[in-house]
DNA sequence: GTAGTCAATATGGAAT
DNA sequence: ATTCCATATTGACTAC
C-alpha cells in the first residue's frame, strides 16, 4: 500500500502469507528459483476457479516439430516394441513397490522415444549411462489426459491398467500424474495471481477515489463551519428528520438512504428546508 | 545461447 | 514400515 492512510476508508486488500504459512508459488523460471521463496500468495481467496479451468489450459500438448506420416509409422512400430519390453518387465515386477523408484536401466528408459531419438544407439561402453529424454507418444498422452480428466489421481489398479495399455511402467504412469497435477497447480496459481493483482489495483483505485471524497467533504464541512451561516443551520448537532406528510420523526443517520425525500429541519423550528417529492 | 517444456529423480510429510 | 502425494530440482530436448 502506498499510503499509510489507505485503510481509513476501510477498503483494504491484505497481501500476506497463506494461512498455512506456506508459499504456494511455483518457480516461474529457473533463474527465479532463489527468489521464489519469499513470494507469498495474497491471503485473499476469491474462489474463481472451477474444475473447468483445471485441465483445458494445459491440455494441448506441444506439437512435435513435424508430425508427419513417418512419425506415426515409427510410433506404431515403437509401440509394438514397447509392448514386448513392457510385458517382459511386467512379468518380472510385482506391483507398485518402493523399489520401483530406483533408477531404471538405460534400456527401459527408451520405451517411448520419439522418432529419431529411438534410432540413437545407446553408448554401451559408457560406464555412466546418461539419462535420455523420454517423450510419451501422442497416443499415450491422449489416453493419459483422458484418464486424468475423469480422475486426477490413480489407484494401483488404474495405474497397472494404464501401464499395460500404454506399454509403460506403472511408475511412469504415476510420475506422469504427479507432474500433471503439478502443472495444473502451477497454471492455476499463475492465473490466480494475475486475478488478485487486477483486483488489488481496482481496490487501490477505489480507495484513492474514496479518500479524495472524504477529504473534499471534510474541507466542505470546515468551510461551512467557518462561514457565517444562519444560526438555525449552523447549530444543527443532530438533525431532526421528519416525515413531510405525517410529521413523525426518524432516527438521524438511520435506515433510509441519503436520497431520502425527508427534509432536514431544526428541532426548534421544525421548519422544512425543502419540499419533499413523495411522502412515505 | 537461452528460455521453456517435460519426464525423471529426490525428498519430506501425512496417512495407514 | 510402507505407501502416496506434493514439491523442488535435474537433465534432455526444442524453439526462438
Amino acid at each position: 500500500m502506498e499510503s499509510p492512510d489507505a485503510c481509513s476508508t476501510r477498503l483494504c486488500l491484505g497481501l500476506g502469507p497463506t494461512s498455512t504459512g506456506q508459499s504456494t508459488f511455483q518457480r516461474v523460471a529457473p533463474s527465479d528459483r532463489d527468489d521464489a521463496d519469499h513470494l507469498l500468495l495474497p491471503s485473499l481467496s476469491l474462489g474463481l476457479f472451477g474444475e473447468a479451468t483445471n485441465y483445458q489450459s494445459t491440455a494441448s500438448i506441444p506439437d512435435r516439430a513435424t508430425t508427419d506420416k513417418q512419425l506415426s509409422l515409427v510410433e506404431s512400430t515403437n509401440m509394438h516394441l514397447q509392448r514386448e519390453v513392457s510385458s517382459i518387465f511386467n512379468n518380472s515386477s510385482s506391483g507398485t513397490k518402493r523399489s520401483e523408484r530406483e533408477p531404471e536401466s538405460g534400456a527401459l528408459e527408451k520405451t517411448a522415444m520419439v522418432s529419431g531419438e529411438e534410432e540413437e544407439e545407446e553408448d554401451c561402453s559408457s560406464s555412466t549411462p546418461r539419462r535420455k529424454k523420454l517423450r510419451l507418444s501422442k497416443e499415450q498422452v491422449s489416453i493419459l489426459e483422458g484418464s486424468f480428466k475423469s480422475h486426477t489421481t490413480v489407484n494401483p489398479n488404474q495405474k497397472e491398467d494404464l501401464a499395460r495399455r500404454l506399454c509403460l511402467r506403472p511408475r511412469q504412469v504415476e510420475v506422469w500424474f504427479q507432474n500433471r497435477r503439478a502443472r495444473i497447480k502451477s497454471k492455476q496459481t499463475e492465473v490466480e495471481c494475475e486475478t488478485l493483482k487486477r483486483r488489488c489495483e481496482t481496490l487501490m483505485e477505489e480507495n484513492m477515489r474514496l479518500q479524495e471524497q472524504v477529504l473534499e467533504l471534510k474541507l466542505l464541512s470546515t468551510a461551512r463551519q467557518a462561514a457565517m451561516m444562519p444560526p438555525f443551520l449552523v447549530q444543527i448537532q443532530t438533525p431532526f428528520i421528519a416525515c413531510p406528510s405525517c410529521g413523525k420523526s426518524a432516527e438521524s443517520g438511520g435506515s433510509f438512504p441519503s436520497t431520502t425525500p425527508f427534509s432536514v429541519s431544526t428541532p426548534k423550528s421544525g421548519r422544512r428546508l425543502s419540499e419533499p417529492s413523495t411522502p412515505h
